[in-house]
DNA sequence: TCAATAGTTCGCAATTCCTGAACTACCGAA
DNA sequence: TTCGGTAGTTCAGGAATTGCGAACTATTGA
């Protein structure tokens, strides 16, 4: 198994930020990380949406949340052990994470309104 | 030509919004937009980088940002006129555009270091 | 050593993205 | 009205990315 890799403080780059957080699952899981496991996260989105995501699918969630600097993982025994990198990317692009954060939390749309009709006979 | 769809105010996504800037050359458009047409942003993006965009992409960049509900594009004769939305999507989501465009224009980091090593080996 | 648990990696299908080519829309001149 | 030029959109295909089941690796406890 590789070693995991995590971008160095200053290597963190806006536009991967953006990129991790762009999905809205990736998001939910960021603000759910204060020191959460994997299988943690995986059971409760299996419980809140009555959709069970693949562990391999959370696995490249969390792989790209670590890339983009937002999480550390480090393995704790059998299971891996995810704290959230906030001081740090705030240090680096203050005011971000808290945007992006209270942006997603502020959602009261209607929810997945399956595309809303936009992109009208979109390619 | 299939009439250009805008989101609601109140239709504007986050994640929608993350996407449409996740990419730095769109980004980049958006900055740029004081009311500048295709074709202005095209001949910067000649100049500045050496790299001149397609227009295809362009246009597709444009219709991103436009579906994002970051951009208004209206017909103006023969070209199109496109302004920013700014404060619609500021009161959507206070502080959003600004944190994001301030980390955008804080980026001192080597200019594209090819992925930098990481994923070493990556898929 | 074996079984169980937690997570990663592989491989392929599905989706999305990029871009050259073709097309549409508008304008001004003949 | 027709032609030619300019501005931008749409189409089609290949490239790149993403999603996910299956196989694999790592660690612990019996």
């Amino acid at each position: 198994m590789r070693p995991l890799f995590h971008p160095g403080k200053d290597d963190i780059r806006a536009e991967d930020i953006l990129h991790a957080l762009a999905d809205p699952v990736r998001a939910s899981i960021f603000t759910q990380i204060a020191s959460a496991s994997c299988a943690q996260i995986c059971a409760a989105f299996s419980s809140v949406n009555n959709k069970p995501i693949p562990k391999s699918s959370l696995s490249q969630h969390f792989r790209v949340l670590r890339e983009a600097g937002l999480i550390r993982s480090e393995r704790q025994g059998v299971e891996m052990h995810n704290t959230s990198r906030f001081e740090e990317v705030e240090a680096r692009f203050p005011g971000l994470l808290p945007a992006i954060l209270v942006a997603y939390s502020s959602r009261k749309d209607a929810p997945a309104k399956a595309a809303r009709g936009r992109r009208a006979g979109g390619r």
